[in-house]
DNA sequence: ATGGTTTTTACTGCGTC
DNA sequence: GACGCGGTAAAAACCAT
């Protein structure tokens, strides 16, 4: 039988055994692993799965309130905005390798000593730098991919936090930026149950190319994101369908009466074809078309196939394949 | 690499408006 | 004739081995 991409064994979350001093009372619903109270970051983060539960109350905007344009503009004051592009040119410390002072004579061994050490620190701070600027980029990719998704803040929270774990394990380096952002985007929004598929985070990445001779560049997101959900350990359970009911039915909101209606029905749809497993191997996003398909024929609120697969971004001839086995799911039930 | 499965694409025929 | 729908065949994509 095909599997599932992310359906995989179990396996122990070695880390958290080996730490019994971070003692956690609650478990994650999503994943039954323990949560982590994070105080520095001010979140509570699951071990599992990465899903950030709850994060600091700051609210990061501004102190004031503009009830007009002018007013915005006199209130404002902060200066220019804070670029992620920054780069150290100019900025960082360098320290001569040469064992000599400001006018050339040769350092005590004292001295000498005391030089080295601060080489050592300063290449440390370096790289800690380094880390920083690429922490920023990945940062600015992921807020811009998920705003173009319509993914909430809560999913750029969490993206950012499985980010941080790959850079805590030097999973980056070596690996495009591009890809690991999309890949822990991928991620974050299937474990904040807002799915998008890979090939919607595809098309927003900086890695889109729709050139013929190079079409399957979405796969390396796709490879990274196996990387990343092995090595962090993420036990991402196949995508519910259900998921993606609500942003779909959104998408085709004009072409019906109920939309409420029609999303129940095709929730329940989807249930009573879940307990008949027909889901086993299927696309998710597809079953949610189809589902859907054939819950605007029950609800009498009928959209054509065609409508249907534009707004999912699947195909005609799948819908009517999959909707007529829903549906007798569903009458059988 | 290969094989089994699903999804997509292209094309065709049928019934209805 | 245009449209929606159902179907077939074959290619493409995908995952597991």
């Amino acid at each position: 039988m095909r599997r599932h991409p992310t359906e995989k064994s179990p396996q122990v979350d070695k880390e958290a055994e080996q730490n019994p001093t971070e003692v956690a009372t609650r478990t994650c619903d999503e994943c039954g692993e323990r949560l982590r109270d994070n105080e520095a970051q001010g979140e509570v983060v699951c071990e599992g799965c990465g899903l950030v539960i709850s994060d600091s109350a700051i609210d990061h905007g501004p102190d004031w309130r503009a009830f007009s344009k002018q007013e915005e503009e006199k209130k404002k004051r902060v200066g220019a905005p804070v670029t992620k592009m920054k780069h150290d040119k100019g900025l960082s410390t360098n320290i001569s390798w040469k064992d000599e002072d400001a006018y050339g004579k040769s350092l005590s061994e004292k001295q000498r000593k005391k030089m080295n050490r601060l080489r050592e620190w300063n290449k440390r701070f370096r790289s800690q730098d380094a880390q920083d600027r690429n922490l920023k980029r990945a940062l600015t990719e992921i807020n811009r991919m998920a705003s173009a998704l319509g993914l909430n803040e809560q999913v750029k929270e969490t993206t950012s936090i499985l980010y941080r774990r790959c850079q805590e394990k030097n999973m980056i380096q070596g690996r495009a930026i591009e890809s690991m952002a999309a890949a822990c985007l991928y991620a974050a929004s299937r474990q904040c149950r807002t799915p998008r598929t890979l090939n919607q985070i595809y098309t927003v990445s900086r890695l889109y190319d729709d050139s013929p001779q190079n079409p399957k560049m979405s796969n390396r997101i796709n490879r990274a994101y196996r990387f990343i959900s092995n090595q962090l350990g993420l036990e991402l359970k196949p995508v519910d369908p259900r998921n993606y009911l609500n942003r779909y039915m959104n998408e085709l909101s004009h072409s019906v009466d109920s939309q409420q209606e029609v999303t129940n029905t095709a929730k329940q749809i989807l249930t009573a074809g879940e307990n008949e497993n027909v889901h086993s191997g299927k696309a998710p996003s597809c079953l949610a078309a189809s589902a859907i398909y054939a819950s605007s024929i029950i609800c009498d609120q009928k959209m054509t196939q065609s409508r249907i697969a534009e707004a999912t971004n699947t195909s005609k001839m799948t819908i009517r394949t999959q909707y007529k086995t829903l549906l007798s799911a569903y009458k059988s039930d």
